[in-house]
RNA sequence: UGCGGGGUGGAGCAGCCCGGUAGCUCGUCAGGCUCAUAACCUGAAGGUCGUGGGUUCAAAUCCCACCCCCGCUACCA
């Protein structure tokens, strides 16, 4: 099966932070998942180069547009490789490969009639360069809310996708496929919003031509950067070799570009006969310390912050924190440095490190660092139990709930240690057939964890298998889980604590 | 005003869709154990599940009304 993961291409202008770093993280995690099930998989990301914006800031700091782009789409790509993503490509607007398929698909457009020249008319704010939409101008009452200057009544001729004409065949989709937009919460929102009518949108504008997609026939307009983004997800794969890829299996987005992906992406795709995307998965926000995080606060989670945070408690604790305490969900989650501090001792140094450290310092003292015969099968049914809600919930997007099946494992290794007790054991030699089962046991279980770890926590996965001795390399899972797979006699590494306590 | 989200033991959250002993992590207290990163395991205390009504044999869970907080307005995944 192939596997099509994508996330928004970033705007450029900004600087990378964790909003940027979380979707893109989890799209990791769901790739490297995908990839364990043997799926063949490809995970795009990118960056949106065309803003008006970009020629301003390109202007400030005295270099071209592309060159400016060029920069920070590196400082992008520079954090991806810093984090361990494995993108398998990464776009960028302004590359021609996207300018070309953009302005085909466009085209394709004005032939169905689906883009069409029109009137725009709306109130425009003259300082801010830009329109505003009905009710917020009535809301502000017809002045700038930056400048209290009176809007004025603005007119002229722009390029619409006739959104309108799809209204009934998004509902339609909307009520035929209620997982396109997830979580539910998000499609009862699209929903909502499709039944109060949709408009027609403007999806060209005037000016700024030398930056970004000229429509198709008719350079005086330049496509909008909003729908020139969106295509990118297509026109990344719209090549022969890649063909195959499309749909995409999911887009993740955040939920303030909800309307975009879920109601006019797909209508356009509709537009030009193209399959639609599987899933549209919408997740909240981080805040910062309890605060919503703003530039005016300066509160934002930047790069800086998230490399202290890598220093101090390794790349794959903070994919862990961000897989487990990340916004997947409807709420958002608080980044907070107590809190990851307390995730890091109590999860990942006392529950997991803890139950690897002392399942092999026991086979080292007991049995001289070879894996005993198994002899009994006490923990193998909770270990399939585990694996089978991991595969459900991850195959969902439910990263809590896989992870905490997990952790249930990891707890239950831990009472089975009290239970049997192998320091007792190991004082009867009677109990020597006894102790050997507990022990290949134990190591089976921390085996199967790494296992199921490696899509969060690709190094401590390697780490434990290292240790364990079975080498870091790592097969498909439909082998990997199989209980009993681990061999006896196994030798096993250099054993140290995967995540040393933090006080 | 409208729309959306949230309100669950000291803190952070799950459960609510598909009603039926209120659960998890941290913290607190007590006990056990000693293989282990002073880690682990067991137990206890602590909640009128925002408020008031209603439906029901039974409601955190469904319905109605109300209260409070957050977002929808600056940047943004």
């Amino acid at each position: 099966m192939k596997f099509y993961v994508t996330t928004p291409i970033y705007y450029v202008n900004d600087r990378p932070h964790i909003g940027h770093v979380y979707t893109t993280t989890i799209a990791d995690i769901v790739a490297r998942y995908h990839r364990l099930r043997g799926d063949e998989v490809f995970f795009l990301t990118g960056t949106d180069e065309h803003a008006a914006k970009v020629v301003d800031s390109a202007a400030e700091h005295g270099v071209t547009a592309q060159q400016w782009a060029d920069q920070n789409a590196k400082a992008f790509q520079d954090t991806f490789a810093k984090l361990g993503i494995t993108n398998d490509d990464f776009i960028r607007t302004s590359q021609e490969r996207h300018k070309v398929k953009v302005q085909q698909y466009v085209g394709e457009l004005l032939k169905t009639g689906d883009v069409y020249l029109g009137d725009y008319e709306g109130w425009y704010d003259a300082g801010q360069e830009e329109y505003l939409p009905e009710n917020k101008a009535k809301e502000y009452e017809f002045k700038s809310p930056f400048n209290d200057k009176p809007l004025v009544r603005k007119k002229e001729k722009n390029y619409f996708f006739r959104l309108s004409k799809y209204s009934d065949a998004l509902l339609k989709l909307l009520e035929e496929r209620p997982e396109f937009v997830r979580p539910d919460v998000r499609r009862n929102e699209v929903l909502n919003r499709i039944r109060e009518g949709l408009n027609d949108v403007p999806i060209s504008r005037t000016g700024a031509s030398e930056w970004g997609i000229p429509v198709p026939g008719d350079a005086e307009h330049t496509i909008y950067v909003w729908i020139d983004a969106l295509f990118n997800y297509l026109s990344t794969v719209d090549t022969d070799e890649r063909r195959k890829f499309w749909p995409a299996d999911v887009h993740l987005i955040a939920k303030d570009i909800l309307w975009f992906h879920a109601v006019i992406w797909p209508a356009m795709l509709i537009a030009l006969k193209r399959e639609l995307p599987r899933q549209v998965y919408a997740h909240s926000f981080w805040i910062s310390e309890g605060q919503k995080m703003s530039k005016s606060l300066g509160n934002f989670i930047d790069l800086e912050r998230i490399d202290r945070y890598v220093a101090n408690f390794g790349l794959d604790a903070l994919r862990y924190f961000l897989g487990r305490y990340g916004p997947l969900g409807i709420n958002d989650s608080d980044f907070a440095e107590a809190r990851f501090n307390e995730v890091y001792n109590a999860e990942l140094a006392d529950k997991l490190g803890n139950l690897v450290n002392r399942t092999l310092t026991m086979i080292q003292r007991y049995r001289s660092g070879a894996v005993p015969e198994a002899n009994d099968k006490a923990l193998q049914a909770e270990a399939e139990r585990t694996v089978t809600t991991y595969h459900e919930r991850m195959s969902r997007l439910e990263f809590v709930g896989a992870l905490e099946a997990v952790w249930d494992f990891v707890v239950r290794s831990n009472q089975y240690v009290e239970e049997s007790a192998p320091w007792k054991l190991a004082k009867d030699p009677a109990k020597a057939r006894q102790l050997d089962g507990v022990l290949y046991n134990l190591a089976e279980s921390v085996r199967l964890i790494s296992v199921l770890v490696t899509p969060f926590m690709p190094a401590t996965g390697a780490g434990i298998r290292t240790q364990l001795g079975t080498g870091d390399r790592l097969g498909l899972f439909a082998e990997e889980t199989n209980w009993g797979r681990l061999a006896a006699g196994t030798k096993i590494g250099q054993v140290a604590p995967l995540f040393p306590k933090r006080t």
